[in-house]
DNA sequence: ATCTATTCATAAAA
DNA sequence: TTTTTATGAATAGAT
């Protein structure tokens, strides 16, 4: 269209024919984009050169496009192959979802909502079931807290034994060291090495370890809490 | 592009936008005509304007051209573009079962099922949630049962006066007849026209109604049923 | 929708 | 291919 008119028909001339698919795809899809932004339509552009080569433009996505295409332009007409299959899939989720409306149902009566259409015979049932329901529910509660009450009654039990036998130790190695007329550092604890993990020789109540009541009491306090760790 | 260049941009006016898009669209489509024309190319335009009206051109057919597109631009993702619709149902099915299940869950935990795997603070929880539900159920079968013996006391009441009242009309008919001297037959039950549904004048268990007991008993028992209408 | 001044697209050539 | 250039086509703004 410049130099000279030309007619709307196929390029006989392979180059040029080439040369003008250039041209003419560029200017076609800048066009096609200039129209997709300047009027805020959706736009989708494919182009298959004579060799088999794709060009594609799409102002959104392209498959975006192609469904709204299918959907809009022959609804079903068009790709029906699955449609069988779809409408299997389709019947599916309807009654899947009547599935869900169901269950909903039964689990806002359960919770105690909705009930206002309930004859007595279903308020009966209802409450058998919930009945049933708390009971199982409190029954396993009081097993798992028996169950770790009664664990930590025997770690309790450990540690006071691993206490007593620690204590000894002590009382044996204050003995020694008073044989050897030694005195043991009061600030010892410090650089002490303690791999018994559990007895800890600094406090802030300051208990001299060294006597013949060689350890009072502090020393037997486990440190353990007894209380249940859940809160109520 | 005449008489002012053009910013590509979206047209804020409204109605000018709409020209343009007529103009552009118009001119897009020539031109992509004369592409697949001249060059022997095919080519497939879909446009949506931005109030939804669907255009499109394609140089042959747009499904052969589409399903073209899939199978080149992104081999196999959209080879069977057709089903797209039906991932979307298939995915939407996946979900609906999920909830499903979910649901079921939840409904066994309720029921006292499958109980094993919950932590106490969850058994605490489905307590909670039981006790709220078996409360309003109890409370509101409470209630129903409370209004049905309300009206039955009140039905009763209401039946008590009728028959006291039917028993005087049936002195007075007794008497007047003595008056003349007439005998009233003693199988007149079967053929009074009953009009009044609740009284029945046969029944098993004798009551006496009316103080003086001036009919035989037999008339006073309503049958009416004061238990409830409901199995346990 | 139609008109026109302008800008744009592009056929032919390089 | 891309660039150049002369020219026809497309179109923004007005009507």
């Amino acid at each position: 269209m410049t130099r000279s008119k030309i007619k709307i028909k196929k390029i006989d001339n392979i180059t040029a024919r080439q040369v003008t698919f250039s041209k003419r795809r560029r200017g076609l899809f800048k066009k096609a984009a200039e129209l997709s932004v300047l009027c805020d339509a959706e736009v989708g552009l494919i182009v298959f050169s004579s060799t088999g080569k794709l060009f594609d433009f799409s102002s959104s996505n392209m498959n975006d496009i192609i469904t709204r295409y299918s959907t809009h332009s022959n609804g079903i007409t068009k790709l029906d192959r699955p449609s069988l299959e779809l409408q299997l899939e389709t019947s599916n989720s309807a009654k899947l979802s009547k599935e869900i409306a169901d269950r909903s149902q039964e689990l806002s009566w359960l919770k105690g909502d909705d009930l206002q259409g309930l004859g007595f015979n279903e308020l009966q049932q209802l409450e058998k079931t919930l009945e049933i329901g708390l009971d199982r529910v409190v029954e396993l509660k009081g097993k798992q807290m028996r169950s770790q009450i009664s664990e930590l009654q025997k770690k309790r039990t450990m540690l006071e034994e691993e206490n007593k036998h620690l204590k000894k130790k002590l009382v044996e190695t204050e003995m020694e060291a008073m044989l050897r007329k030694e005195k043991i550092p009061l600030v010892m604890e410090s650089d002490m090495g303690m791999q018994e993990e559990g007895v800890s020789l600094e406090s802030t109540n300051n208990i001299s370890c060294i006597s013949e009541t060689p350890l009072e009491d502090g020393f037997s306090d486990t440190s353990l809490k007894l209380g249940l760790p859940f809160s109520n």
